[in-house]
RNA sequence: GGGUCUGUAGCUCAGGUGGUUAGAGCGCACGCCUGAUAAGCGUGAGGUCCCUGGUUCGACUCCAGGCAGGCCCA
């Protein structure tokens, strides 16, 4: 296919109707929504991102993973900050020659799904969907996953976020599965997965346990009771041991008592009873009325017996006093109440003693029949229950609250308890060397991330605890014997096939319950194996990516081995415990390094108020609107250039407006100047230009700078600090818009194609040129628009096609030079501020305190300079004295504790003499004699503040950064070049209010007093306003009129066009 | 309670091996420019650099302790 159709036919969808309309450059569509538009569609027809991504093959790679979303939400704008970062650097390594594939990915399993369902079907138990059916039930959470995809990939689209949406890997697709099981296969292999009953975080309402990574993601801050509750000691009731809790619920199931036996125990005398607990806790808990009667050993007290406040169990072991280490004197009494059912630490213990074990809880968070007080009362809901009970029986020593973090189920807020359970787990402790030394070759961006808070959660790694008492999952391929009770772990497709009882129904099933637990196996036992009931924790799925998106090993052993590992990951920080743990974890327990290089962690995204964006607080900001009013380019700059990627953003639509209006439009206008002036023209890039050294310092000043951002931007990129690129870039168009072009300007006025205006043009041909390339990981849209009107038939067709921009030397002494010279105009134009003259009335000089190196500067800046401050002259001074005078104020606080009533009179005395000489001695000896009324005083440096205030005729300006001093002193000369420039701005301005056009030749007519200015200035307004003639009188066949005043000189003046 | 990050102008945020008068954008005020024009530019006002203590000739920066917020852990 020709490349020239396609250009003609972006052009034609980006462009605005421009007047000056020639063949190459075209102006940029000002509005957004329709430039990003016509560019999604030029992408969409050219196929412009697979082939970026197909053009680099065999190039080095550069390898990325995509965290995949969980298709149970629509996205929001604190998506977009790690999605924007997935983008911009996939993108700028492509151009800088590697072949990056970006394979998109959905995260589709696990609870949040079926919670959505669950609420589309009005039911919330286990029980009522497997009333439903689970078959249907799972059917709908496969529906309802493609909704959201549907809606992530729009967003994506729209965005520009290129990632290959066509071939995504699936986490629920047979493929898939068939790769988890073979993990897992591996994984048994080497002998870490194993199941075990454990107490775990369980949330009642879903009725499955959750692991550690998910409880992280669940805490809230709650009152919960705070009991102090009687324990009499059986031998001896009259003593009650003081125990805390702040778990009332948890009572019925006690079993025993743990103290710490390093602890010193008191036995305490208040309010007329006697109590056992911690001494160091007596004052804190019982405060001054506590009198303590008694030392207690800890040893002492272990093995006695206690009246327990339910006696449950007639077992002798129970309801004893034990000894455990992880008693501490933090917080309670030093006596800790065990209940094994419902605490890891109280689990464990029983255990080890042999204790009953009380499980008075269904696995729905009720009390059962053994516990009547509260039977079918969820437990929170029990609490008061059995406090009132306890107060009644008198046990209750005393109630309160207690504000702290408790975790609660991450989707659906119900408290979570801790539950003696079931589980399936990956004994991820045993590797946990492997794990930590395969962490410390990741770079971390910022490096804090990974050193401590990453490190910290690897130091106190718990087994995984891998298996969901749930429906929509990969499921768990572990089969079990009824006979003999064997175990398989099957690791793939054809070992189901080949165990099955129905070898037909094991090869068609879909790999998910509740098909797959149709399939029973063999056991060469000779029984039957059926399947665990479980599905995997969904962090298994997609901390899997690595290897699963490739069904390897069944396939693609080529392609997974280039891309492991991956060198780039980027996602938001709150999934240190989530995606980055587990992948971690399972990439290192099976290919025993880190699955990836480099980590970018992007900050939380919050809301106006500072508070985190999540769909249940409702406070989610949807980016489409402001994505339709400004459009993707503006979100994207403003996301980057904000703040960096790992900071917590508080978001508002006002960012992107800012962007777009602040930066896009100003690139924008830069562009659209070298279109209309290239027209009129007829520049074109094919034209010879001459080389940089024959152009003027301006233009090769902006190619240095060029080189500067391109060296900037590089260096940034490469160490993911996208922030640093984008102040980089910020500037690069300040320098364009705001020195370039501006003082360019003049250079396009001029007739015909000269040389000068060759090299300006071409300067500015390769200034946007440049700007496109690096603008177009960030903003690649309007990379892409200008990319269309600036190529050439030889350049790629789109600027995602074609190489990183290189080649601008670099001259830092010219850079610096002109650096001093915009600074220099800057304090001008502050001193011309400061004495109220405008730029248009010219100065005949502009006195500089010279610094370092300004000698060096050339001619050619300094007359830069001059033209841009309007003033004839500039000269470099050793100082600015001679601008400036000084001015002695006796210091009246000083003067007159000192002096008394002499103080006015030395005053007056100060005020007589020559401040110039009275400032010189003061600077010369510190000191300055004067007689007043007959006495001689010395006055030292401290009595006298010198101001020094600008001479007559002058402005001064200093500042950090250099001093000036403007010559404000006008000559008749300096006036009628000023009101030249005034009539000349008054006839542009009618030019513009009569409509013509840039271009436009006119023929003026005048009256009035404007008369000397017409003859004297004759040729000079001529030119400027591109008028062939100009005469006294009225002009027959006006266009245009208009009343003039310049300066007190009043007339007429007719505009008329001619020819 | 522990870890960690953050705290700088009205707002959103940069910055600094410890060194004259701490920056940007937006907003505000005033003005300039007018052949980029439903644009552009400049100047100015605005800050106890969260607080307290320490180290130092000198602290916004380093150290310690606190306060507030975010995230994470228990």
């Amino acid at each position: 296919m020709s490349s020239r159709v396609p250009k003609q036919g972006l052009r034609r969808m980006v462009s605005a109707c421009s007047k000056e309309e020639r063949v190459g450059f075209t102006k940029l569509e000002a509005d957004p929504g329709r430039r990003e538009r016509a560019v999604l569609a030029f992408w969409e027809e050219e196929r412009v991102f697979p082939r970026s991504v197909e053009g680099r093959v065999g190039r080095p790679r550069y390898v990325f993973y995509e965290g995949p979303p969980t298709a149970n939400g629509r996205p929001h704008i604190g998506h977009l900050l790690a999605r924007l970062q997935k983008d911009l650097f996939p993108r700028y390594h492509t151009m800088r020659g590697c072949h990056v594939e970006r394979k998109a990915g959905w995260d589709c399993h696990g609870l949040p799904v079926e919670l959505e369902v669950e609420k589309e079907l009005g039911i919330s138990t286990k029980a009522d969907i497997e009333r439903y059916g689970v078959e249907r039930f799972v059917a709908r959470c496969k529906e309802s996953v493609h909704r959201y995809i549907r809606a992530w990939e729009d967003m994506i689209r729209r965005m520009g976020f290129w990632i290959d949406l066509e071939s995504p890997y699936v986490t629920y697709h047979d493929d898939y599965i068939e790769t988890l099981w073979w993990e897992l296969k591996e994984i048994h292999a080497r002998g870490l997965l194993y199941p075990g009953h454990k107490v775990l975080p369980y949330c009642p309402r879903c009725g499955t346990s959750l692991s550690s990574h998910e409880v992280a993601q669940g805490y809230q801050r709650v009152a919960d009771p705070s009991l102090f509750i009687r324990m009499p000691l059986r031998d001896d009731p009259a003593v009650s041991l003081l125990v805390w809790t702040t778990t009332p619920w948890t009572l019925p199931a006690n079993v025993a008592l743990a103290i710490n036996p390093e602890i010193e125990y008191a036995e305490v005398r208040y309010r007329g009873e006697r109590l056992i607990l911690a001494r160091s806790r007596v004052a804190a808990v019982l405060g001054e009325e506590a009198e303590v009667v008694g030392v207690v050993p800890g040893e002492e007290l272990c093995r006695r017996e206690y009246e327990p406040p339910y006696r449950m169990n007639p077992s002798p072991d129970a309801y004893r006093i034990w000894p455990a280490a992880f008693v501490s004197t933090d917080e309670g009494t030093g006596i800790v109440h065990i209940a094994p059912a419902f605490g890891e630490e109280d689990y464990e213990l029983g255990q080890g003693l042999g204790l009953p074990f009380l499980q008075p809880v269904d696995r729905r968070g009720r009390f059962t029949g053994e516990f009547p007080l509260a039977a079918g009362a969820f437990v929170k809901d029990a609490d008061p229950l059995i406090l009132a009970d306890l107060e009644e029986r008198g046990r209750l020593f005393r109630a309160e609250t207690y504000e702290h973090d408790y975790p609660f189920c991450w989707r659906c807020d119900t408290p979570l308890l801790y539950y003696a359970l079931d589980s399936w787990f990956i004994a991820t402790t045993r590797a946990k060397d492997e794990i930590i030394a395969a962490s410390e070759t990741i770079s971390w961006h910022p490096t804090h991330v990974g050193e401590s808070r990453f490190a910290d959660f690897l130091h106190s790694m718990r087994d995984w605890a891998l298996s969901r008492d749930r429906y929509w999952g990969t499921p768990l391929p572990v089969w079990i014997c009824d006979e003999c009770g064997g175990a398989r772990v099957v690791g793939s497709r054809a070992e189901l096939v080949e165990h099955a009882l129905d070898p037909d129904l094991a090869r068609a099933v879909e790999l998910h319950r509740p098909h797959v637990d149709r399939v029973e196996l063999r056991c060469p036992c000779g029984g039957a194996m059926r399947r665990v009931p479980y599905v995997l924790d969904t962090w298994f799925d997609s901390g899997s990516m690595h290897t699963a998106q490739w069904h390897y090993p069944f396939e693609n052993g080529d392609r997974f081995r280039e891309s492991y590992p991956a060198d780039f990951i980027s996602e938001g920080l709150d999934q240190t415990r989530g995606w980055f743990y587990t992948m971690l974890v399972t990439g290192v327990l099976l290919h025993g390094s880190t699955p990836y290089r480099n980590v970018l962690v992007t900050g939380m995204g919050l809301d106006a108020e500072g508070q985190k964006m999540s769909k249940s607080r409702g406070n989610v900001l949807d980016p489409m609107p402001i994505v339709d009013a400004h459009g993707a380019d503006a979100v994207r700059w403003y996301l980057a250039s904000e703040s960096a990627p790992w900071n917590e953003r508080r978001y508002t639509g006002e960012g992107a407006r800012q962007a777009r209006f602040g930066f896009l439009d100003t690139v924008r206008n830069c562009h659209d100047f070298l279109v209309l002036y290239a027209g009129i023209d007829g520049f074109t890039p094919e034209m010879a230009v001459p080389a940089p050294a024959a152009r003027l310092a301006l233009d090769r000043w902006l190619l240095s700078r060029l080189g500067a951002v391109v060296e900037g931007v590089t260096a940034a990129l490469d160490g993911y600090d996208p922030l640093a690129a984008t102040r980089e870039l910020a500037d690069l168009v300040d320098d364009l818009s705001n020195w370039y072009i501006r003082l360019s300007r003049p250079r396009f006025w001029g007739k015909g194609l000269t040389e000068d205006k060759l090299c300006a043009y071409g300067t500015l041909y390769e200034a946007l040129r440049a700007l496109s390339l690096l603008l177009a990981p960030f903003t690649p849209f309007l990379a892409e628009a200008m990319w269309a009107s600036l190529r050439t038939e030889e350049d790629p067709q789109s600027v995602h096609l074609a190489g990183w921009p290189q080649g601008f030397p670099r001259d830092r002494a010219l850079e610096a030079q002109m650096g001093r010279i915009r600074a220099v105009a800057s304090l001008a134009l502050a001193a011309r501020h400061r004495a109220k003259v405008k730029v248009r009335q010219p100065l005949p000089a502009l006195h500089v305190r010279a610094r370092e190196g300004d000698e060096a500067i050339p001619e050619e800046l300094w007359g830069l300079l001059r033209e841009e401050v309007n003033v004839v002259r500039v000269s470099l001074e050793g100082d600015l004295a001679s601008y400036q005078v000084p001015k002695v104020i006796p210091d009246f606080r000083r003067l007159g504790p000192l002096y008394g009533d002499r103080a006015p009179r030395i005053a007056r005395a100060v005020a007589a003499l020559d401040p110039q000489d009275l400032a010189a001695a003061l600077d010369r000896q510190g000191y300055v004699d004067l007689s007043a009324a007959g006495e001689t005083f010395r006055l030292t440096r401290d009595l006298l503040e010198v101001e020094w205030q600008p001479a007559a005729g002058y402005a001064v300006v200093e500042r950090a950064d250099g001093a000036v001093a403007l010559d404000l002193r006008l000559d008749d000369e300096l006036r009628a070049r000023g009101d030249l420039r005034e009539l000349v701005h008054r006839l542009q301005l009618a030019r513009k209010e009569a409509g013509f056009r840039v271009t436009d030749r006119i023929e003026i007519g005048y009256e009035g007093d404007l008369g000397d200015l017409f003859r004297r200035f004759s040729r000079e307004i001529e030119e400027e306003v591109l008028a062939v003639a100009h005469h006294a009188g009225e002009l027959a066949e006006a266009e245009h009129e208009v009343a003039l005043d310049i300066h007190g000189r009043r007339g007429r003046v007719w505009l008329r066009r001619r020819g």
